[in-house]
DNA sequence: CGCGGGTTTGATGATGCTCAAGCCCGGTGG
DNA sequence: CCACCGGGCTTGAGCATCATCAAACCCGCG
């Protein structure tokens, strides 16, 4: 059940896991199963666990005044889920996350995390995910300012195939910010050519 | 002269500058001046540099095919400017980086960066500034998505003063995903009311 | 004085949103 | 087995927002 996390950290890191590491992480991280629809974050809380999922699709959004839903995130299998700033500094958050299938995970809680300071492939890997993070949320900046509807979808599909088996169109088209009917159309024509 | 670096690794990480440490830092960070228009990074090169601003204000871009300017970062004293990737990589840029005004840096050669690693307060600012920054995107992403050209500007005067008095508005504009034309309008229905 | 860079204004049009309706399909319960 | 329902997808008409293009203006500076 630890193989894809262990596995995933190794990816992730040049250091070596020692089998005391090993041991601590399957201390620290907990399964956890949450059947779809469930919250795993509400906007307004601290973010109290980080996840890696096993097995499942989960969605992180804001909702506008306007009780849109604004996809900022989606994961599946060996992805992390939780909202990184209030996680790591403790502070409500403004996302919203929830699992659109049912979920097993595996999670970190936030006083366990001192725990696995100690493991430096996870300090490794930590850095390497946020590099990741940021340098994915610039592609997507840019491209959500720079680049038309039906080249933004493009590039996705380029980049995320995955997603699109898993995900329903309304939400592919929140995460790239337009609208279902939009993404419908859009589609629609590039087809015909 | 090194003092405004010197302040600010202190203020983003909680472990002390050793003598030794400010000894290598010294040695290191070299002072460079880059002249209003000059490149400090161009589009397909690899950026080399990472630098700290003592005074002056850069601009971070892309550049579109019908040859629009797209921003991606304002920097100006305090603030670091590199692309991260390509400087973390070693691969090409896509970004362009140049000078608004006559700028002097503080900046870091790609080489001599692994003499830096022994000092864990630049370890710890450096983990700082990735979140930092992968938040700040987040927020930027967000608003991209979900939010109004006149919320997007209220947001960012609030956010950034002292950026509404460096750069003219046709960048601010860019920065905000938007024409000059359409900042310029808002700007005057705002006074209006 | 003229020039360059920045800003403003107006007219026009593209892009994508809103709202409303209909369709398709798989699941559920009578 | 069929009726119904919910969720997702599609389509159309009208509209808001914003981009584009072109012109004029403003102002500091050589």
């Amino acid at each position: 059940m630890y193989e894809p996390l262990i596995n995933f950290i190794k990816n992730h890191s040049k250091t070596p896991l020692t089998d005391n590491d090993l041991e601590i992480i399957k201390d620290v991280f907990i399964p956890k199963k949450i059947r779809k629809k469930q919250y795993f974050l509400q906007e307004g809380d601290v973010c109290k666990y980080s996840g890696f999922i096993l097995k499942g699709a989960m969605r992180q959004y804001t909702v506008d005044d306007k009780e849109t839903e604004h996809i900022m995130r989606l994961s599946i299998e060996n992805w992390w889920v939780n909202d990184r700033e209030s996680f790591g500094n403790g502070t409500p958050s403004i996302y919203n996350i929830d699992a659109w299938e049912d979920t097993d995970l595996l999670v970190v809680s936030r006083e366990d995390i001192v725990k696995l300071e100690s493991i430096t492939a996870l300090n490794e890997m930590g850095r390497q995910l946020d590099f990741n993070h940021a340098y994915t949320l610039q592609r997507r900046l840019n491209a959500s300012i720079s680049k038309l509807a039906e080249q933004r979808y493009k590039e996705f599909s380029k980049l995320y195939p995955e997603f699109l088996q898993r995900f329903p169109q309304h939400i592919i088209a929140s995460y790239l910010g337009m609208t279902k009917e939009t993404l419908s159309r859009l589609r629609r024509n590039s087809l015909r050519k």
